[in-house]
DNA sequence: TATAGAGTCTCCAGTCACTGGAAGGTAAAG
DNA sequence: CTTTACCTTCCAGTGACTGGAGACTCTATA
């Protein structure tokens, strides 16, 4: 397959796989014109890729999963620790956001949103309480 | 004031304060040697600056924002838009977020965590279900 | 007065995970 | 044969800083 096809097949951007082989986390083979050529492994591969990004794993993630996954006598602990890991990363971001999202409602709820310059929002920004 | 004072009453890196006045969002006067002197209104910016960050603007909501807190004869529905705007970003990345979460903690629960290779956070990245 | 240390300056490069674009070679369709 | 689509590499840009090199300035102590 070329690098089209597999972009169609695997939901992932032509730019994206190229990328991926760039840092070594894919190796296709080439064709005599110079082409990648993409075996069912490179497909099957960057299938995981996406779906764990999908999740949220950063790209060394990924490589240290992906290394989990061919090595047929990983422990899963491993594997767990790793996720465990990005599941409290994820939590600490929905945290951080949610304090956000309280104090902005807060304030968007206050402000008239008139013709009239003031503003709680800008008030709070400035210091002014 | 000099710089380093200033960082340590507004809590932004010097780095950051530096970098805020070469995108122009503050312009501190020059004292002889070139050292950067912070007049009480650009102290007073960059606590506007650190505050909205803070809340998740963007660098150019935090341009839009300074220049409305400036301007007297705003309308507060300007605020409020790029406020409101922000809000619906935020609870789209919170949603994404859960999203995440969600599929990853049925993950990590199922998982052994032992010294075994099965693993069914693999077989989901792997695409066997 | 000499000097050590801390503070400041500018400029360049790196982060993360792509993404866009230029310039050129190759393949398939009409 | 030409057009069009696809492929290649390489370079630069994104956001919001952050780190470091090399040089200058200020302050405190010996």
């Amino acid at each position: 397959m070329n690098i089209g096809e597999v972009s169609t097949h695997t939901g992932l951007p032509v730019k994206t796989i190229r990328y991926y082989e760039d840092i070594n986390l894919i190796k296709p083979l080439r064709d005599n014109n110079g082409y990648r050529r993409f075996r069912d492994q490179d497909i099957h591969k960057l299938n995981f890729l996406g779906r764990a990004r999908t999740l949220g794993f950063t790209i060394e993630d990924c490589r240290t999963l992906l290394a989990l996954y061919e090595d047929e006598t990983r422990a899963s602990s491993d594997v767990k620790r790793v996720a465990r890991d990005h599941l409290a990363q994820i939590d600490a971001k929905i945290a951080d956001l949610k304090g956000m999202r309280q104090t902005l409602s807060h304030l968007v709820d206050a402000c008239a949103g008139d013709d009239r310059p003031d503003c709680p929002i800008l008030k709070d920004l400035g210091g002014k309480l």
